[in-house]
DNA sequence: GCCGTTTCGTGACGGCGTGTCAACTTTGCG
DNA sequence: CGCAAAGTTGACACGCCGTCACGAAACGGC
């Protein structure tokens, strides 16, 4: 009755749930206040209710908590690119979307002003989990399917689409560093770079 | 006599400067054989002949250690990048000059062949180190430059050349992961990105 | 050469974080 | 209610960290 939507009942498995949650919120503050490097276990256990032993249960490294988190993002994330490819009208608009989107979004996740910048709290920020793979390969479509609509000239799109995803992440970095942050002014930039870029490729493939 | 381009004579600073050297060679050949994550300072200096002590006379922590690596890739590095500037005879031959330069550095500092992949051995390849924001400064100099002499349109040189260091890391990177690595099509394909980019940017400034 | 001074290598030590495990508590279920 | 399964707990052994008192080796004045 007052468990209409209740996905999970069993006692256990709500536990389990909090359980996991509790840490990884701990960890996300904990790394914001402290750093990533100089965080342990300990630190972020501490952080909760629960007893050093339980963290292992749920994580096997303070790595894989970082990891947990950062699929998190990317998985909080991969919907604004979808949409920015449904979206879009042409291939312009799709990638000023996708980039408006993600310097949004960067502005959105960072701990509340303060916390330490980014590249601290990232040590390894690179395409290695799973889920950072799925936004690669999304970015990746993105760029096949505007080619095969013939709005982009048909190019190499592996380095295509990792070109574009370490100028957006790095002009990110750099936007965020500004007081105050201007999303506009980078994205607009970011994106013309890009399309730019973009129709001066050697046509391959 | 026999010393006529001895540098240093005394005993005391051969073997400061043989013992930070072998310090800096174990730890590069540890990084690539185990990680950075996983290497710890003993690791390190197990790979010497010196004691556990020893090693904190040259270093506080295994980080200072990657850094000082870091810095001497960037302060090699560093020369390629003016050496492009100055024999460059317009901005299209300066940017391939550098990336090509860039990529061909990739090729020859990866531990050969073997060795784990470039993004586990560097956690943080952030613009960090001293040197790290020399080469930043080396390329938005380059780009000022290029504008000044009327070669390129003014635009926001800090976001250019951090979409520049980004977009080159990563296509370098991708380039890496295929084999052969072909390092005339990845440069072809930054460079020309870039200059069609820099051609389409809202003039600023 | 000799010896006082300084510099530096050495490895043992206290402190701390790690990951495990046997004992204990709670939940699920008949 | 009671048993089995699942999960939590914190003490423990292990390994790494960074330091420090000690001794050896190099320097430099005589």
């Amino acid at each position: 009755m007052a468990e209409i939507l209740a996905v999970q009942d069993g006692k256990r498995e709500r536990a389990k749930a909090a359980n996991r949650d509790a840490i990884l919120k701990a960890a996300k503050r904990v790394f914001a206040e402290i750093g990533y490097e100089t965080a342990t276990v300990r630190d972020i256990i501490r952080g909760t209710e629960l007893a050093s032993g339980t963290f292992y249960n749920y994580f096997r490294s303070k790595e894989e908590v970082f990891e947990a988190l950062a699929e998190d993002g990317a998985r909080r994330f991969r919907p604004v690119l979808r949409a920015a490819r449904e979206s879009a009208v042409d291939f312009e608009d799709y990638i000023r979307r996708a980039i408006t989107g993600y310097f949004q979004f960067l502005i959105a996740e960072r701990i509340g002003e303060d916390g330490r910048p980014v590249s601290e709290m990232a040590p390894h920020f690179r395409t290695d989990t799973p889920e950072m793979k799925a936004v690669y390969e999304e970015v990746r479509l993105g760029l096949e399917d505007a080619i095969a609509r013939g709005l982009a000239p048909p190019v190499d799109t592996d380095y295509l689409a990792r070109a574009c995803i370490g100028l957006s992440q790095d002009v990110g970095a750099a936007m965020l560093q500004r007081s105050p942050p201007d999303v506009e002014a980078a994205a607009a930039f970011a994106a013309q770079f890009i399309i730019g870029g973009v129709n001066a490729l050697p046509r391959k493939r």
